[in-house]
RNA sequence: GGCGGCAUAGCCAAGUGGUAAGGCACGGGUCUGCAAAACCCUUAUGCACCGGUUCGAAUCCGGUUGCCGCCUCCA
């Protein structure tokens, strides 16, 4: 069986068929560049990657576009109060953007396109709208023809009636209608702005999507995803402005990310209730948060504490702890274990399992419980007397096949340790030869204050940091 | 007002008709010079509440309560 994912244009969960045999063609609408990402921001970045590193996994050829808005109002406003160039701090943001997520795991997108980088393929985009009647100038803004487009809604679910009795629809001065929405604004005295026919001005922020996709994806793309929140109106947005001008189907499967709370509340910046990705990272070990971002179900919300990102790192800790386990005793194996077979095909079943718990729409809540229950089996494998080197291999390749589609990384870099914390590990080691636990243990503590945990086993003292 | 989601052990979290995954924490044990790691055992006769359908329901249907989200920039 294949990939199955929920696509939010129908509520249900659908097989996954792409346009072009054994290709994907992907899209993730990325952030504004005026501040640091807080961890809300961060899980579409992750939940996506991990569906991207999934799909490459089993095969298929994936192009991943995911954008930059780095001219909007909130940005100018940005500017404004930091006294800096708009261009100079979307450049830092966008920095710091790869910075923070490439801390947690996340492969940058093939390609990461920019607003002030697409803005002659937006303008036409605008243009064409307005020759289709979809669009129409308004002094000097122009905007959607919202009720024109007869899918409107479709998305969301919403009804364009519905909609307008919502009671905090603005209405424009410029708009014929309360629904239409801007495309492209026009700049006020000062601002940044670029030439149109329509006068000085810059985009509104639906539209980059729209002509992004078409430039470097196509008039129809496999999987268009976002948080929960762009459904509506952004993705609904870019939807009608799509599918009004190709008059195709924008995207196949739309997936939609559920959000990170705190307290049970959206974490937002509006709210104020954020956690940057830069701050938490420095409590805790990044891959610590992304394996607390992929545990959970994609869709489903998370509630954020430390004490759930203590249990997270409880959790990958264990799995590093016998992965290392495996490795080393493969180092040592004299290759003797019995009943291979038995252990080969426990660890294909899981993980079969792994794969199958991925296929049904990434649940990997279930897929990370396979995991464990892989580990749990290595652990008792490392309790045998006598182990087989293909069988760790298994082990350890099984492994790794997982920790890359969650995109943890379980190899440790062998690090070193200075001379004289190697000096102490063997005074001790000497000292246990000779019976005195006294010194041993004095060391062992003395050590620990230096967060190097030492281990006894039964092929000689470890050592790991804590 | 419209649309949608959630409610499962001390904490987190899977599970959409066949008798409750997994992680963390707690307790007991094995191993160990002692630890650590690991393993074993224990931990929800019950899945917000009330009805109903069914041989059988956490799962389906109806109702109730509580919480959250979108409908406005937001991942």
């Amino acid at each position: 069986m294949g990939i199955q994912l929920y696509n939010t244009l129908n509520r249900k969960i659908e097989p996954f068929k792409p346009i072009e045999e054994g290709k994907v063609k992907m899209y993730v609408c990325g952030p504004t560049v005026y501040n640091y990402i807080h961890i809300g921001n961060a899980r579409p970045a992750v939940v996506f990657d991990m569906v991207r590193r999934y799909f490459q996994y089993k095969g298929y050829e994936v192009t991943y576009v995911s954008n930059f808005t780095d001219v909007d109002d909130k940005i100018i406003k940005a500017a404004e109060e930091m006294g800096e160039d708009v261009m100079a701090i979307a450049e830092r943001f966008i920095q710091a953007y790869h910075e923070d997520t490439g801390a947690l795991g996340v492969k940058k997108a093939d390609i990461h396109p920019r607003v002030t980088d697409t803005m002659p393929e937006i303008i036409s985009f605008i243009d064409r709208l307005t020759e289709k009647g979809y669009a129409y100038e308004s002094g000097g803004d122009v905007y959607f023809r919202t009720k024109k487009f007869d899918n409107y809604g479709k998305l969301s679910h919403q009804s364009v009636e519905d909609l307008q009795l919502g009671s905090r629809i603005e209405v424009g001065e410029k708009k014929e209608d309360p629904l239409d929405f801007v495309l492209w604004k026009k700049a006020k005295p000062g601002e940044i702005k670029w030439e149109s026919p329509w006068g000085e001005g810059r985009p509104g922020w639906h539209i980059e999507c729209s002509a992004m996709v078409k430039k470097y994806l196509g008039e129809t793309i496999d999987i268009h995803a976002g948080g929960q929140d762009l459904a509506f109106p952004h993705h609904e947005n870019e939807i009608a402005q799509s599918e009004a001008l190709n008059e195709k189907q924008m995207a196949n499967y739309w997936i939609h990310n559920g959000y990170i709370n705190i307290n049970n509340e959206k974490m937002s910046k509006s709210l104020g209730n954020f956690i940057l990705v830069h701050d938490i990272i420095k409590q805790f070990d990044p891959e610590v948060v992304r394996f607390f971002i992929v545990n959970a179900h994609y869709r489903s919300p998370i509630n954020f504490s430390d004490e759930q990102l203590e249990s997270a790192k409880a959790g990958l800790d264990r799995i590093k702890t016998t992965y290392s386990n495996l490795q080393h005793r493969l180092e040592e194996t004299a290759d003797l274990g019995e009943n291979r077979d038995k252990w080969q095909g426990q660890i294909e079943e899981l993980h079969n399992r792994f794969i199958k718990e991925m296929d049904d729409d990434f649940n990997s809540a279930n897929a990370v419980a396979a995991m464990f229950d892989l580990v749990k089996a290595g652990n008792l494998y490392l309790r045998e007397k006598h182990s087989s080197k293909e069988v760790l291999q298994s082990f350890i390749k099984r492994l790794d096949d997982m920790a890359f589609v969650l995109g943890i990384q379980l190899k440790q870099e062998k690090a070193l340790l200075d001379e004289e914390v190697e000096a102490l590990i063997q005074e001790r080691i000497d000292a246990r030869k000779n019976r005195n636990f006294a010194r041993a243990d004095e060391i062992r503590d003395e050590l620990k204050e230096k967060n190097i945990i030492l281990e006894d086993t039964p092929q000689g003292t470890r050592w790991k940091r804590g």
